[in-house]
DNA sequence: AGCACGCCGACT
DNA sequence: GTCGGCGTGCTC
C-alpha cells in the first residue's frame, strides 16, 4: 500500500526518518479485530474502499498523523486520494443526540488513500465534504512534503500549507491549456564555455539524471544558461523547475525562456501575483498542461509533474529560506526532490557555498566548472585595499577613502557607469582581533565571544563560558576590538567629490533593475546592485572588513558571495573592468576574489568546518524558549547517543517596535537558546528525536509557552 | 487547543 | 442523592 511512500535513502542522511508514534500505534492496534467502517447513524456506505484516511490540517505535532473516516456513498465518487475535505474533528466521546453526532467543527484536510478497512477500532465519523474533486495534493507531493516535515522536525500540515495554495473556486473552473509537444534540442549555447557543460544537457536531452553544482562565469549569460538546462529536460518529455531568489532574476530567465522556446510552455509562480492568478498557474503545473516551473522559493514544491530536473540559482541567498515553520530551504528541498523523483539537479551560483561544496565533495554532484583561462577572460580586474595602504595614505585617509579608490572611481567614469557597494546596516557588533580581525571564538566549542557591555568580561555566545585569557589563534594578538558599522556616508562624500557626474541609488526601499550605460555612480547594498548595460566599468566595494567582522559562521562567504555578485557585473578586465575592494588582502575570502576562486574558498572552508564540528559538516538544531522550558524539553528527549548539548546561553531580549525576526522571543521576555549539533549521517535521528520530544510536551502541558525548535539555525554565530 | 469524562467534597 | 471542582486524556 502506498503507506510505503518510497523515502529516499538520499541527500547526505540514510536513515529512514521514522515516526515512532505511528508505528507503535499500529502495533498495538494490529492485536485488535479490524474494526468495520460502521458509522453510529448507519448511513450508506461506499461499496468499494469505504473508508477515507485524511490528513486533518491543524499544524499541531500530536495530531501529526492521519485519522479514518466513513466515505458517504454520495461522495464515493468524488471522494479519490488527493482531494480537499472537511470532517468534524473534535473531544468528545461519541455523544448520539438527536440521531446526531456532534463535537468538534469542521475542519479542513486532505484525503490521502481510500481503504477496504480501518485499523482503528472504534466507529468512524463520516467526511463531512469534499471540497472539490481537484486531486491538489498527489502521492509524489505528499512524499515530499513528509521528507520536508521529517528533515526539518516540524508537521506534515505546516509543510502542505507551504506546499498547496489555498483554493480558488474560480480558478479551478477555468480549464488549464493544452500542453504543447516537447521542443527541438536546443543548442549548448554558451555552455560550451564550461568543460562539461555539452554533456550536461545532452543527458538531461537523452533523460538522464545527471546532478551538477555549476559555478557561473560572471557576466549576464547565467539565465539563458538556466533556460537552456530546462529546454533540454523538456525535450526528454520530462518537466523542469528552478528555483531563484528574487523577483529580478525569475523577470531574468522567464524572458531568457521566453526567447528560447516562445510563450506557453513554461509557468511562473512567485509570490506577487495574485491568489487566483497564482492557484491558477499552479493548477496548470498540476494538472500537466505545464511541464516547466521557475519561481522563487514557494516554487519549490510546485507539483511538475514527470519531473527530470530541479534546479537552483544563488543557493547562499537567505531568501531561500522559508519564513514559515518549519522553515525548510530550497535547496535543501531541492535536494529531497531529486533523490526521491530520481531526477537531474542543478546547483548554479557565481560565488559557492560551503553546502554546494559538500555536493562535490560527497561525489553526490559533480563539479560543472570552467577553465581557468575562461574565468580570466570574462573577470574583471581586483585590486585591495588594505590597512598598511591607508596608513601609508594620510591624505585620502581624511577624506575616508583610498587613493587607489579615487583612481578607479575616475578612470572608470571616463568609460561608463561604477557601483559602489555600501553595507546595509544592522550588523551585530561583537568581537574580533584588533591585529588581524579574526573573529574571536571560545576554545572550547568553537563558539563566538561576545563581549558585555562595559566591562571587559567575554563570554561564549554557544556555551556561555566565560573567557578571560583570550588570545588571536591566528596572529599571537591579545587585544580586542568591537567591530562596528559605519558606512554610506563615504557614498554620499563621493558623490560630493564627483559633482558632475548623476548619482544613482538602489537599495532596500527602491531597487534599480537595470542602468543606462551612461557614466554615473550607482550606489547599492549588496542584493540590490542593478545590470549596467555592456557592464560597470568599474566597482568599489566598501567596508570590506565590516562585512568580515560579523563572528557568523558565513561571514567569509557571505562577503565573497556578494562582492563577486557585483564585480560579475562589471566588464572583463580586457575591456578595462576594474574593482577595488577595501579589505585586508591576507584575508581568505579577499584573496578568493583576488584569485576569483570561490570554489577553493569554499572548499577550504568545509575542511574547517569538519574540524571543527560545524554545520554542514555536523548537523545542528537550535532549541529556544523560558530557560525552565528548555532545560524540562531537553531531560525529555531522547537525544542520540552522540549529540552534544551546547548552553543554553540567554538570548537577546526583543524590543518592542522593531520588526521581530522570526523565531525571536516574544518582546521583553528573557529566552535562551541551547544549540545540538550530532555527527554526520545523525540528522534524521536528531531532527525525529527533537520532534516526538516536542509531541510528548505539547500532548502533556496543554500547548502552553513550549520550546521552538529549528533544525539549521541560520544563525549560529 | 477544546471538550468530555470522572472521581472527590458541599448543598437544595 | 446530586451538583460541580478541575485533573486527565482523546480527538477517526
Amino acid at each position: 500500500m502506498s503507506s510505503e511512500n518510497g523515502r529516499s535513502g538520499g541527500g547526505a542522511e540514510g536513515a529512514p526518518p521514522e515516526q515512532l508514534a505511528l508505528i507503535r500505534e499500529s502495533v498495538r492496534k494490529a492485536e485488535v479485530p479490524r474494526a468495520k467502517p460502521r458509522t453510529w447513524r448507519g448511513a450508506a456506505l461506499a461499496k468499494e474502499l469505504p473508508v477515507a484516511r485524511v490528513l486533518v490540517d491543524k499544524g499541531v505535532l500530536h495530531l501529526d498523523r492521519y485519522f479514518d473516516y466513513a466515505v458517504p456513498e454520495e461522495l464515493d465518487a468524488e471522494a479519490q486520494p488527493g482531494v480537499r475535505v472537511r470532517v468534524r474533528f473534535g473531544a468528545g466521546r461519541h455523544r448520539v443526540r438527536e440521531g446526531r453526532r456532534e463535537g468538534g467543527g469542521l475542519i479542513d484536510g486532505f484525503l490521502v488513500e481510500r481503504l477496504a478497512e480501518s485499523d482503528y477500532s472504534g466507529p468512524l465519523a463520516a467526511l463531512a465534504q469534499v471540497v472539490s474533486p481537484e486531486r491538489v495534493l498527489s502521492e509524489e507531493l505528499l512524499g515530499l512534503a513528509r521528507a520536508v516535515a521529517d528533515r526539518y522536525a516540524g508537521s506534515l500540515a505546516d509543510v502542505l500549507q507551504l506546499a498547496v495554495p489555498p483554493r480558488s473556486a474560480r480558478a479551478e473552473q477555468r480549464p488549464s491549456p493544452e500542453a504543447l509537444p516537447p521542443p527541438g534540442i536546443p543548442e549548448a549555447g554558451s555552455w560550451a564555455r564550461y568543460e562539461r557543460g555539452a554533456a550536461f544537457l545532452e543527458s538531461l536531452a537523452a533523460g538522464g539524471a545527471p546532478r551538477a553544482v555549476w559555478n557561473a562565469l560572471p557576466g549576464p549569460e547565467w539565465s539563458d544558461e538556466l533556460a537552456r538546462a530546462v529546454a533540454a529536460t523538456l525535450v526528454s518529455g520530462r518537466g523542469a523547475l528552478v528555483v531563484l531568489p528574487d523577483g529580478r532574476a525569475v523577470a531574468r530567465v522567464d524572458a531568457a525562456l521566453t526567447a528560447l522556446l516562445g510563450e506557453g510552455r513554461h509557468a511562473v509562480l512567485t509570490a506577487d501575483a495574485g491568489p487566483e492568478k497564482r492557484y491558477r498557474e499552479w493548477l496548470a503545473v498540476r494538472r500537466g498542461a505545464v511541464r516547466a516551473v521557475i519561481g522563487t522559493r514557494a516554487a519549490m514544491f510546485a507539483p511538475v509533474q514527470d519531473l527530470g530536473l530541479v534546479a537552483i540559482w544563488d543557493d547562499g541567498d537567505d531568501s531561500h529560506s522559508e519564513q514559515h515553520a518549519p522553515q525548510p530551504h530550497a535547496r535543501e528541498v531541492l535536494l529531497l526532490r531529486a533523490a526521491l523523483d530520481k531526477c537531474g539537479f542543478l546547483l548554479g551560483s557565481w560565488s559557492c557555498t560551503v553546502e554546494a561544496a559538500q555536493l562535490v565533495e560527497t561525489g553526490w554532484a559533480r563539479p560543472l566548472v570552467a577553465g581557468r583561462e575562461q574565468v580570466r577572460a570574462v573577470a574583471p580586474l581586483i585590486r585591495t585595499v588594505g590597512d598598511q595602504d591607508l596608513a601609508r595614505d594620510e591624505a585620502a585617509r581624511a577624506a575616508r577613502l583610498p587613493t587607489l579608490a579615487w583612481q578607479a572611481v575616475r578612470e572608470g567614469l571616463r568609460h561608463g557607469p561604477v557601483l559602489v557597494q555600501v553595507p546595509r546596516r544592522g550588523y551585530v557588533p561583537r568581537m574580533a582581533c584588533a591585529n588581524c580581525r579574526a573573529p574571536a571564538r571560545c576554545r572550547h566549542c568553537s563558539g563566538p565571544l561576545e563581549g558585555q557591555e562595559s566591562g571587559t568580561a567575554l563570554r561564549c555566545g554557544w556555551c556561555g563560558r566565560d573567557e578571560s585569557g583570550w588570545h588571536c589563534p591566528e596572529c599571537g594578538g591579545f587585544r580586542l576590538r568591537a567591530q562596528v558599522v559605519g558606512a554610506r556616508r563615504t557614498a554620499e562624500e563621493l558623490g560630493r567629490a564627483f559633482p558632475a557626474v548623476p548619482v544613482r541609488t538602489s537599495g532596500r526601499e527602491h531597487v534599480l533593475d537595470t542602468v543606462p550605460g551612461a557614466p554615473a555612480l550607482v550606489v547599492s547594498t549588496p542584493g540590490a546592485e542593478p545590470v549596467a548595460e555592456g557592464g560597470y566599468a568599474a566597482a568599489l566595494l566598501l567596508d570590506g572588513w565590516a562585512m568580515l567582522g560579523r563572528p557568523d559562521l558565513r561571514a567569509g562567504e557571505d562577503a565573497l558571495r556578494r562582492w563577486i555578485a557585483a564585480a560579475a557585473l562589471v566588464r572583463p578586465q580586457g575591456a578595462g573592468g576594474t574593482v577595488v575592494v577595501v579589505a585586508e588582502p591576507t584575508l581568505r575570502p579577499v584573496q578568493a576574489l583576488v584569485r576569483w576562486d570561490p570554489v577553493g574558498h569554499a572548499v577550504r572552508e568545509l575542511a574547517e568546518r569538519a574540524e571543527l564540528g560545524f554545520p554542514p559538516v555536523s548537523r545542528m538544531a537550535a532549541v529556544s524558549g523560558t530557560g525552565e522550558a528548555i532545560a524540562e524539553f531537553l531531560q525529555t528527549v531522547e537525544l542520540p547517543g552522540e549529540a552534544e548539548v551546547l548552553g543554553p546561553v540567554p538570548l537577546p531580549v526583543t524590543t518592542v517596535g522593531r520588526p521581530r525576526r522570526v523565531g525571536a522571543p516574544p518582546p521583553g521576555e528573557h529566552w535562551e537558546r541551547a544549540l545540538v549539533r550530532v555527527p554526520p549521517g545523525r540528522g534524521a535521528a536528531l531532527a525525529s528525536a527533537l520532534k516526538a520530544a516536542q509531541a510528548a510536551r505539547m500532548a502533556r502541558g496543554a500547548g502552553e509557552v513550549l520550546v521552538r525548535v529549528r533544525i539549521d539555525p541560520p544563525d549560529i554565530g
